[in-house]
RNA sequence: GGGCCGUUAACUCAGAAGGUAGAGUAUCUGCCUUUUAAGCAGAGAGUCGCCGGUUCGAAUCCAGCACGGCCCA
């Protein structure tokens, strides 16, 4: 007992104070962590450093691999070319005078063998004391061993970085689920399925960027503190600028800025970026979220339901080993285009089996949706009830593609009515594994309609409707200006990313997911 | 917000009916130069989420709270 006691003190405040100024040693330190400080501190007394840098690392793990990818053992032994990679210490097989590790650097994984006789006495004592989850620079030539796995034959190596934490049990991994989103780095590190959706997720969204990079549209970057959260129907974040003394709210589309643009004259824009929306969270759901938005001017929503089929495609192929469809929870959905359209109205009454007399008057859709359970606020219309009866009865079997258009005006405050039918307006939602996918609209850009429908919003509000629609004078002004016939669209990248990675939570697709606060001390 | 479930060693998990906690991995010691969930022998490691209650006695039963998960609104 008092042994460890003692090092930790040189440890932490004795002998090794120099080169750990201001180190504490862990609230919950286990039998574990003591023998590693333990450990730490010795290999301090013998002169090696623990955080060194400047190490050059000419190789990867990747390229050897490939590079070796149908080499015999023979071919490789004649090669004495000398490799040097770094990687973390996944796991260790020690005999008396040799020992196996498998290293892990940021895509790939490689056995290395260290021996005695290559090593010497030195250097064999000092990699005995190499831990799991200990960063190691190694260099030597490459070989098969008897079970024909490559690996490299270790001339020399150079602790990079100490552990001081065990790293989570190597056959079952790091199964707690708050953990694994608490401490990221721990999952990243244990779980190779994690970092690749993470690598897909980055492989989406810059596929995204190049396809409309390729169709002429702008980047852009518009506010995240809004003085009035408009675009979309929800409750938004509050903060406060000091300087200014006002009130702000974090964005919950940028929708309105996007069209600004369209307004001051480019034609073709598009944001990928967060919004924040003040709800509940769920595996739906975290209150900043990412989304893509984009406008196109002198198109209409049809032309955007063509791209999104050629977009969500190309996002499949892409992360997908070249195939336009994919398994997402145990369904296979198939991308490849045309998708299947149905009205607002024709996807009630054939999908959701939803009586007619519930289309056509709101006393019907009042008493429809009291049987299935649905309550009515008293700001809500036919409109709005619909969207709820749709939502429970028609949206979950949605499974395969499939564009729902033609939406109530009521639940659609920035979309252009349609022709010929002024209760309805010219937008589209996309569903896939039950779920929205995107949301876009031919943008309504006459300025004495988009005040009408501001003013309806308001009495909503009025009327109790939290989320209803601001006035947005100055948004009104621009359209005054002239906003070119356009069609925008929405898309949420986190449920995409879902589907394209069969994840079936948000929480998996985000790298550090909201939580509440960890009450325990660390 | 409501319902159900979970929280035991660093990790993955056992602990019917109440009697002061176990395994595997990891760690430490010894043996071992082609292993790969290496092996063999031995050892250490726990505020059983927190706080109350019932009881001679609580990981176990009860109430509350915290955190998390799933479902519902």
């Amino acid at each position: 007992m008092s042994l460890w006691n003692n090092s930790i003190d040189e440890f932490c405040g004795g002998a090794s104070r120099a080169s750990f100024e201001g180190f504490r040693p862990m609230e919950d330190l286990n039998s574990v962590v003591r023998e590693r400080l333990e450990k730490a501190a010795e290999l301090e007394r013998q002169n090696v450093a623990l955080y060194p840098n400047g190490y050059q690392v000419p190789d990867r793990i990747k390229q050897l691999l490939a590079n070796s990818l149908g080499k015999k053992a023979e071919e490789l032994e004649a090669d004495e070319t000398a490799y040097t990679i770094a990687g973390r210490v996944l796991s260790v097989r020690s005999f008396g005078k040799s020992t196996f590790m498998h290293l892990c650097d940021s895509d790939s994984k490689i056995q290395v063998y260290l021996q005695k006789n290559q090593i010497g006495e030195d250097g064999y004592a000092l990699a005995k004391r190499i831990d799991i989850g200990d960063i190691i620079r190694v260099g030597g030539p490459l070989f098969r061993t008897k079970t024909d796995e490559l690996t490299l034959l270790v001339k020399d190596f150079t602790l990079l970085t100490k552990n001081l934490r065990p790293l989570p049990e190597k056959f079952h991994g790091l199964k707690d689920i708050e953990l694994r989103y608490r401490q990221r780095y721990v999952d990243l590190m244990i779980n190779e399925q994690v970092r690749e959706t993470f690598r897909k997720r980055a492989r989406i969204i810059s596929t995204m960027r190049r396809f409309f990079a390729e169709r002429d549209f702008l980047e852009v970057e518009t506010p995240m503190m809004h003085a009035i959260a408009g675009g979309a129907t929800a409750k938004p974040f509050k903060t406060h600028h000091n300087a200014l003394d006002m009130d702000l709210y974090l964005r919950i589309a940028p929708e309105l800025y996007l069209k600004r643009l369209l307004v001051g004259g480019f034609e073709r824009v598009f944001e990928l970026n967060r919004n924040f929306r003040n709800e509940g969270v769920s595996t739906q759901h975290n209150p900043e979220f990412t989304m893509v938005e984009f406008y196109q001017a002198h198109a209409t929503y049809e032309d955007l339901m063509g791209l999104t089929e050629e977009l969500f495609g190309l996002l499949c192929r892409e992360v997908n080993e070249g195939k336009t469809s994919l398994e997402y929870q145990g369904d296979v959905i198939d991308l490849s285009a045309p998708w299947a359209r149905y009205t607002f109205l024709e996807s009630l009454s054939a999908i959701g089996n939803v009586p007619r007399e519930a289309l056509e008057s709101l006393e019907g859709a009042v008493g429809y949706a009291r049987s299935l359970g649905i309550g009515m606020e008293r700001f809500e219309g036919h409109g709005k009830l619909l969207t709820k009866i749709f939502d429970l009865v028609v949206e979950p079997r949605l499974v395969q593609p499939t564009f729902i258009y033609q939406y109530p005006l009521e639940v659609s405050p920035l979309s252009r009515k349609t022709e010929g039918a002024p209760e309805f307006v010219d937008r589209f939602e996309l569903f896939i594994a039950g779920r929205e996918m995107a949301n876009a609209f031919s943008e309504l850009n006459d300025p004495r309609d988009q005040r009408e429908r501001f003013e309806r919003q308001i009495a909503a509000f009025q009327a109790g409707d939290e989320e209803a629609h601001q006035m947005d004078e100055d948004y009104i002004r621009a359209l005054e200006y002239g906003m070119p016939p356009a069609a925008g669209e929405g898309i949420g990248i986190d449920r995409l990313v879902m589907l394209l990675t069969d994840s079936p939570s948000i929480r998996d697709v985000i790298l550090f997911p909201h939580m509440r606060p960890e009450k325990k001390g660390l």
